[in-house]
DNA sequence: TCTTATTTGTTCGTATGTATT
DNA sequence: GAATACATACGAACAAATAAG
């Protein structure tokens, strides 16, 4: 357990604290000892505590807070599964929430869905991405998704307003089928998907929501459902820290 | 320009640090002023200059080398093409050379893959995704895969040894259609295929060879082929760098 | 509500180590 | 070998959030 040249003492630090995390004697949702105490523990200055804690929150093994402490993740990795959703998004909504609820379901951890819907206009991005002109009208959609009261994903959908506009997606709940049902009753069924994942730094109020560091990293998938026209009648823009999931997809050859 | 309170001041250089990337002050390839010069310019210590170098290199903006300096990342994020590449892959073979070379010719780059190929044993995880005992033997088929010179990808493929031996699979060059054509030929042709994709810190290895930062990211992809009988003839690791990477698909609702 | 102790977050200055030129 | 430039470590100080009273 002695501290050895090479690989430097934070990251040395940080593969002991590691360790304790994974043999269990730091278990989901404990605190570590303050820094204080392992520095003293461990015979380095609290700096390198400081510096090999940043480490593991980047990994979300742990989480932070100035006045309480550090404590281990309580939420275990969640799997999307890619082809599971592609199916379901269409019976059950664009929303995915039964995707979203069987992920959960599968590791024992419950889910929850904050909903809140508002018309607004489309920012430049959002526009190139719908074919719209930019400052048009457009409904969004936002939705919050939790794990055991932990937010794990945040995600929010954009409509063209003349789309939109009158019918249920305007509401909270959309109704059985969920977003694509009601769009298909719209004359707008989503036939065509494509999806863009990419990783980075999340935007201070995304990592605010989703209670993580602003060092630690999110995906951002961006999906285009398009109807049989090719014209975009949703775009869903969900972000979710890195740290939180994998994704898992199955396929025949041909 | 001027520092203020509120986000951290290495926050703050940071962000100044990435709009003179984006605006082109600095561009691609070419060196930041030293450290001690950015502290003085931008009246912070140094420490906080050090501190906002680590977050653009956590997000694959530069590259630092000691002794030399800090230089922007010459490459620019490659789009891997999940669609292409399943159709693809059963055409032109297992290590996706054609679909790799693609992606890059797409961005103006030039593509080049190393590969070794040797017979060594299976490792406790090797094992369990190959469904042979540990320690059982394997060929190994290592990939490092450039672009502009610069390492883009690891990759490595694990095959059953009773089904390689004596094949052409045991070379460099595993010849027309690659992989997966030689696995037909030996009577296990790839129809199945699952793929596992996450996000985690680089081992120290790994980031030797990418030549990235240990605080970086890297998407870990393990991809098994099986054949019409559900064995596991192939088994892939790939390693990349996650900032320099994207993720694009396109489907049909059935 | 206000106050105080606790705990982590950030910054500084300095010193030293290590890789490159 | 010398100079350069980034990497790491330390200790100290203060800021900010939280908790306890």
């Amino acid at each position: 357990m002695s501290i050895e040249r090479s690989p430097s003492e934070y990251r040395q630090v940080a593969a002991i604290l590691r360790d304790r995390i994974r043999s269990g004697e730091y278990p989901r949702g404990a605190f570590l000892p303050k820094e204080d105490e392992l520095a003293a523990q461990l015979k380095v200055s609290r700096s390198v505590v400081n510096d090999a804690i940043k480490v593991l929150r980047s990994d979300g093994l742990v989480h932070s807070q100035k006045g309480r402490g550090t404590r281990v993740h309580p939420i275990p990795v969640i799997s999307r599964n890619a082809v599971v959703r592609q199916t379901k998004q269409v019976r059950e909504g664009g929303d995915a929430r039964g995707a979203f609820d069987g992920e959960l379901r599968r590791l024992g951890l419950t889910s929850r869905v904050e909903v809140t819907v508002e018309e607004t206009t489309a920012t430049a991005g959002v526009a190139e991405l719908l074919g719209v002109e930019e400052g048009a009208p457009v409904l969004a959609r936002n939705r919050k998704m939790f794990a055991n009261d932990t937010p794990v994903q945040l995600a929010i959908s954009y409509i063209p307003w003349d789309i939109a506009e009158g019918s249920r997606l305007t509401e909270e709940d959309t109704g059985p089928g969920g977003t694509y049902s009601r769009l298909a009753e719209l004359g707008h069924k989503p036939v065509k998907f494509s999806e863009r994942t990419r990783e980075r730094s999340p935007e201070s109020s995304e990592a605010a929501d989703l209670s993580m560091d602003i060092s630690q990293r999110v995906f951002h998938i961006t999906r285009i459902a398009r109807n049989t026209d090719g014209r975009a009648v949703e775009v869903t823009e969900s972000i979710m820290p890195a740290y939180q999931w994998e994704f898992y997809a199955e396929w025949d050859a041909e």
